[in-house]
RNA sequence: GCCCGGGUGGCGGAAUUGGUUGACGCAGAGGACUCAAAAUCCUCCGGCCUCACGGCCUUGCGGGUUCGAGUCCCGCCCCGGGCACCA
């Protein structure tokens, strides 16, 4: 084919141009990123996909083309701009549905990724594909490993035998974050209670590090907020409740037979967790977690057999229920504890509503101003006394219901020397009371839980650890990596808890690392998060072998300059790819430890106002769309349709607008070379459409950028007028990131020889740009009453000379003015009495 | 319950961040071209009143601040998303 051939004279006919150029740029290769050297690196990122059989959604098409517009938009000012892509293709969804059809993942994926990026490559996104990914990769998922060993080495990976979400239908464990109101996240199954040994990454040791750095990152708000929510910080103390007549309750002749470091014969505190230290002289009982450790120690005798029957009907409910289940129930250890504030015993009970996970796993219950409590108290009978009165109660103000505030007009009431004190105050004047008294100190806790990421399931990579009788867990040496992940023909996962790599004798049994004899591995993957926490530093480093990530090319490229994607992964991805840049960049790996410094988190795309979803069949499918109308429309329009960070609804119909706009640049570059006359207005219109494209894309304002251009468009065409070359290049240049395709060809058309994208940005010119009339709006006591023509920078005196002057305005004005207000260029307000 | 968004024509959405509400597009109406249709091009297009000039109303609801409020403040209602027996 030579160059030289254009597909159709003078009609724009998109397959034809695309095909043409995306064969172009592959072979000079135009979307090429010098890695090593290029000027003024620029990182844009997109949320890598998961490469499903269904294949590109148009959510996906959505966010990328989003990203490339901006990338584009970089380039054209000088940046060498780094578009990768890659495929998060471990993980449950890939391997049910491997399940489904019968087929190995192995034998799957690499046809998905296939469809995959055919398709992406007819979108026309600047990617270069040279450093394309694929986490099921064993070059990938061998560092992937090695993360993993990082973490065990700096004591950050543990494992544990824990509770954990069990979905009966997958049969693995999910994570936390993957239960969504107490179901599974991918199947909806009702979601069990577990105890299995796990692999869990401490991520609560950076709690307090990730919601700090939140402050200056320069991320979506709700992103942000989402994540805040979910670490969950809140600020409060630990009290210390001592149990009262300890030695009695636990029996003298145990306590001297036992007395060990434990030390049994002094009687044990209770420590609790309360953010409202201030109603402590309200607190009437004690509460404990059922699994409480102290709970044994303290039970008597007679209660004993109560306690037991309570702890073991609350150990076979299921994590959910339990903490969706409102109804109080709980049960009277027999114990007693001292109340330090008022030196009273108070009852210690056990009871389901205090969570084990959370805070000390007991708390100080304070009927008259906890909710919970108060429900709990109403249930068994327990006083409800007041220690909080609102402006207009006193303290003999009965309780019917809690009275939870702790803003300003609530005052402390029956709390002894702290009574008439405001809410903050009291907190903090109780605390370091108690405090002197070693009875409490301030402490902050989180939501947030450890990150377990064991998984017994066959599509991830195998944990690199191995057991050994006689040298315990051992973590695989780094020169064994990878531990390739076996072709396994029965990858079912069964009810055993244990991954099907577990059937695979020959693949587990190994020899130990340290001391030669037999051992076993590991046989569970790890969570699909782990392979997406760590992918942005691949990219530029994709190359090599011998590193994860290349220190030179990561001071070039990262942190990401601009990552894009959904708020669905707001919380799980993004939480941990930070993390996990924390834990690097403690280890001396990484120079920053942020990841993303500008994330922007894009809308969702309906349709006709409805969700998309397969059993609604209204599921849009890309390659249908840009069959009909080629892929620049199709970008076009997806940018076009609503504000890119709110998404916006698809409809058929709309397309059609963005086509024909692209047909008038097409028709009306075809005239331009026809010679025609520069024209003041247009140029004038020109620069406006300028400035305001160039605002508008970095801030992916890209609806109004687009309607912007199809102003110029009217302007453009307006009258029987030829437009001129001039004005008519720098649109191309303008429309370039939205439809590529097209301004590469009428850009070549107007004879440059170079891609579209390397020939800069289009240069705003203010006076160019400025009017010679403006219209300023008049109005009378506030009512707009007419307009008039002045110049910009006219004065007051002019505009309100010219306003009087206009017969409609002034039969408004029926006195003298009292008052104008007027804003140059813009309006005039006349006040008349 | 708490935390983020959002509520503007028949529809998708604009609004210089306190200054002419409805840009741009879709749908609709009328017209030009055509034997005709498609395509293309032009005009109109929030509601009510008026022959018209023009007037009144209108940004979820109710108040307020201001010369002026879609925009700011107070109190509500509804929709989308996040968190939630977290002490």
């Amino acid at each position: 084919m030579a160059d030289t051939t254009h597909p159709a004279l003078d009609v724009y006919d998109a397959a034809a141009i695309e095909k043409k150029w995306q064969a172009r740029w592959e072979r000079d290769g135009t979307n090429h990123t010098d890695v090593e050297s290029g000027v003024r690196p620029y990182y844009t990122l997109m949320m890598f996909p998961y490469p499903s059989a269904e294949g590109l959604h148009v959510g996906n098409l959505f966010a990328f083309t989003g990203n490339d517009i901006h990338g584009r938009f970089q380039r054209m000012h000088g940046h060498t701009v780094f578009e990768p892509m890659g495929y998060d293709a471990f993980g449950i969804h890939s391997e049910n549905y491997a399940l489904k059809v019968g087929v190995n993942p192995m034998e799957l994926i690499p046809r998905n990724i296939a469809n995959f990026r055919r398709q992406l490559k007819r979108a026309g996104l600047m990617i270069d594909w040279r450093y394309e990914l694929s986490t099921t990769d064993a070059a990938y998922y061998k560092w992937t490993q090695w993360l993993f060993l990082q973490l065990y080495k700096r004591g950050l990976a543990y494992k544990k035998r824990a509770a954990v979400n069990w979905c009966p239908n997958d049969k693995t464990v999910l994570a936390n974050e993957q239960v969504i109101a107490g179901e599974c996240e991918r199947c909806g199954a009702k979601v069990e209670q577990r105890l299995l040994e796990q692999w869990f990454f401490r991520i609560t040791d950076y709690a307090g590090r990730l919601l700090e750095n939140l402050g200056h990152l320069d991320w979506s708000e709700s992103t942000k907020a989402a994540q805040r929510n979910w670490i969950g910080k809140s600020e409060g103390a630990e009290i210390l409740f001592r149990v009262e007549d300890f030695l009695e309750l636990a029996g003298a002749a145990t306590v001297v037979t036992s007395g060990t470091s434990e030390s049994p014969a002094i009687a044990p505190d209770v420590r609790v967790f309360t953010t409202r230290a201030d109603t402590i002289f309200g607190a009437t009982y004690l509460v404990l977690a059922p699994e409480h450790p102290l709970v044994d120690r303290i039970t008597s005798d007679e209660e004993r057999a109560s306690v037991q029957a309570y702890r073991e009907r609350t150990a076979k409910q299921d994590v959910v229920s339990r903490k969706v289940t409102k109804e109080k129930t709980g049960a009277f250890t027999g114990a007693y504890a001292l109340n330090p504030a008022t030196g009273k015993p108070i009852p210690i009970w056990i009871a389901d509503y205090v969570l084990m996970e959370y805070g000390t796993g007991a708390i100080m219950a304070v009927p008259g101003h906890d909710e919970r409590d108060f429900e709990f108290a109403t249930t068994f009978g327990l006083p409800i006394p007041r220690v909080v009165a609102n402006a207009g109660d006193d303290e003999h103000t009965p309780l019917t219901a809690p009275y939870t505030d702790s803003a300003d007009p609530a005052r402390l009431v029956n709390s002894d020397r702290f009574s008439g004190l405001p809410v903050s105050e009291a907190k903090l004047a109780i605390v370091a009371w108690l405090e002197d008294h070693h009875r409490a100190r301030r402490v902050v806790n989180y939501r947030l839980h450890d990150w377990c990421i064991s998984r017994q399931r066959y599509w991830g990579p195998p944990i690199p650890v191995i057991y050994c009788d006689h040298c315990g867990t051992v973590p695989v040496p780094e020169k064994d990596l990878p531990v390739e992940l076996p072709h396994v023909d029965d990858f079912r996962p069964d009810d055993s808890g244990i991954s099907p790599l577990a059937r695979v004798e020959s693949w587990f049994r190994v020899n130990c690392p340290t001391c030669g004899r037999d051992a076993r591995r590991e046989t569970d993957v790890s969570d699909t998060f782990l392979d997406s926490a760590w992918y942005f530093l691949r990219y530029p480093s994709a190359h090599r072998h011998d590193v994860p990530f290349d220190a030179t090319l990561t001071d070039r490229w990262l942190p990401v300059d601009s990552y894009i994607g959904g708020n669905e992964h707001a919380v799980l991805h993004m939480l941990y790819s930070r993390f996990i840049t924390m834990v690097l960049h403690d280890a001396g790996l990484l120079p920053f430890e942020e990841p993303f410094a500008r994330f922007r988190a894009h809308g969702t795309i309906v349709r006709d106002g409805a969700k998309m979803s397969k059993s609604r069949g209204n599921v849009v499918n890309p390659d249908e769309y840009i069959d009909e109308w080629g892929a620049d429309s199709f970008r076009t329009y997806l940018m076009f349709l609503g504000p890119y960070e709110e998404g916006g609804d698809f409809q058929d119909r709309g397309i059609s607008g963005v086509k024909r706009f692209l047909d008038r640049l097409w028709s009306s570059t075809v005239e331009a070379q026809r010679s025609g006359d520069a024209d003041a207005t247009t140029m004038r219109k020109l620069h406006k459409t300028i400035r305001k494209v160039s605002e508008d894309i970095p801030r992916l304002s890209y609806n109004t950028a687009i309607a912007a251009m199809m102003e110029y468009m009217k302007v453009l065409r307006a009258g029987e007028r030829t437009p001129h070359l001039n004005e008519v290049e720098p649109l191309i240049q303008l429309a370039a990131p939205f439809a590529p395709h097209i301004a590469e060809e009428l850009w070549s058309r107007l004879g440059h020889t170079r891609s579209v994208f390397d020939s800069g940005w289009p240069a705003f010119d203010a006076d160019l740009a400025a009017d010679e009339l403006v219209t300023v709006a008049v109005q009378v006591n506030g009512k707009t009453r007419g307009t008039i023509q002045i110049s910009p920078d006219a004065e007051q005196n002019t505009a309100l000379a010219g306003a009087l002057a206009d017969q409609n305005i002034a039969r408004f004005v029926t006195s003298d003015p009292a008052r104008v207000i007027f804003v140059k260029g813009r309006l005039l307000n006349i006040v008349v009495k």
